[in-house]
DNA sequence: CTTGACCTTCCCGCACACTGGAACCCTTAG
DNA sequence: CTAAGGGTTCCAGTGTGCGGGAAGGTCAAG
């Protein structure tokens, strides 16, 4: 299969296969004749592997560990679940975070709604924000 | 002001001061006979700003559009209530992303506890991952 | 024989907000 | 005189995941 069509088949971008391939992330395919690259239909399930852990915020070189462990012969489950409990405390970690930043935002919209702009003290460049 | 005793009462560093300049984010302060830069006490205040603005997520270049409508003799305050109402848009969408992110991983997770990885096929990279 | 659609490598650029380092100047103290 | 500790400019790199485009080889159809 040449790479413009695992492009199509996948979604993914023949610069992006190449570029997966440089960083290890996929194998690298046999060559034709004329130097083409000649990937086999594994290579489908990988960027279907490679999109899903993408999906969940895994960063290419954490699914490039997993697929490590996976050419190694060894089963990847207990480092892909430490992975995924370890993303999963980020995710809550940074949906704390927001929503702080969310409560900030709320009240300060809510003082420049009920804010003369005549009060501005002019060596403030906003009373809005600047000094909590 | 030496730029290295705005650094220290800011807590901006020095580097990220001329850059700040750079950009245009602050005024370009007056020399001294050395060419070393000349701060007044304003660019405290500006900095402070500066802080509050990144600190509810705008960026740079927002913060330039505030300064510079401040700098024109304009009061920003309509622009800044709608910087802080689309930024306020923008963190609610991205919880939302985030909790539907987190469920998925939730659910990920849920399913590698209680998985035999004896039941792995070895076709693929991970059963916890890939084909949905 | 030419056209057009493929493929190849290689290098640069982007977004964002800095940060590091080189090479050099100025000032003050010992 | 020298060393320390400021300051200056300019160039380049960081991280992340690609994308653009040049310059050229290959292949099938018309």
């Amino acid at each position: 299969m040449l790479i413009g069509e695992v492009a199509r088949r996948s979604g993914v971008a023949a610069k992006t296969l190449r570029y997966y391939e440089d960083i290890g992330l996929i194998e690298r395919p046999s060559r034709d004749a004329s130097g083409y690259r000649d990937f086999g239909e594994s290579v489908l399930g990988c960027l279907a592997f490679i999109r899903s852990a993408r999906a969940v915020g895994l960063t290419l070189g954490e699914i490039r560990g997993i697929v490590a462990l996976h050419d190694d012969g060894k089963v990847p489950c207990g480092h892909v679940l430490e992975l995924l409990r370890s993303r999963a405390a980020e995710v809550d970690e940074t949906i704390r975070q927001l929503r702080e930043l969310k409560a900030d935002l709320d009240r300060l919209v809510e003082q420049a709604v009920t804010f003369d702009p005549a009060d501005c003290d002019p060596d403030r460049i906003c009373h809005l924000l600047g000094r909590p």
